[in-house]
DNA sequence: ATTAACTATCGTAAATTTACGATGGATTTT
DNA sequence: AAAATCCATCGTAAATTTACGATAGTTAAT
């Protein structure tokens, strides 16, 4: 049963658009985003507080949202400030954009 | 080793958004929703002579942009025709517009 | 009535995602 | 120096996703 493993190529803007859109694919992460949007910025702990999850999963969540760039995290010891990544977050919009348009 | 299987309720917005999100979420779907922007609609042979994917597959993908309801499918036997479900995608355009405003 | 063309669906394996508790590292406080 | 606080990471289980080939269903053509 051959089955083809190899990741098909395709436009930086497709791979990059997909990309975003996948780390916005949970619900989680797209309230933990409006919820930085809001308050401009906000501890790990302040997201354990208002989601019922564990805190090791709000931090997973956390650390996709950083990979794909839409936020950064900011050392306060002993706290981590998460903000949204300014950058980044005009690049998903305007790939968005362009997409709808 | 107890695990909370049950899903967090979030706003309808919210949900929304996601799911589309997670529709968007992977390139070979970008790639079909931009084929199908340009061409307004197509058939699954020309995709599956676009992509270098098995048949099942590209079929796949495109039923999970009719469950979300980002395109649909219209029966002109013996192909079936996909073309964009413009109502949807007016809302879908907008959820993102709101969510990076 | 057969056959051909087109596409969805089934069965599947591998990979990834999502959740949790437990552990560990870094800094602050005591 | 010890304890407490905050958070990332590890290990892991269940669920989901992604891909394929094989099969089945539907309509058109023969």
């Amino acid at each position: 049963m051959k089955r083809n493993l190899e990741h098909i190529e395709y436009k930086k803007d497709t791979e990059a658009l997909a990309k975003f859109a996948k780390a916005l694919g949970h619900p989680t992460r797209i309230a933990i985003l409006k919820h930085l949007e809001k308050q401009s910025c906000c501890f790990t702990g302040d997201l354990v507080e208002v989601f019922p999850l564990a805190q090791s999963t709000v931090s997973q969540h956390l650390k996709e949202l950083k990979n794909v760039g839409l936020i950064q995290g900011e050392l306060k010891p002993p706290k981590i400030k998460y903000c949204i990544n300014q950058e980044n977050w005009t690049i998903a919009k305007s790939l968005f954009q362009d997409f709808f348009s």
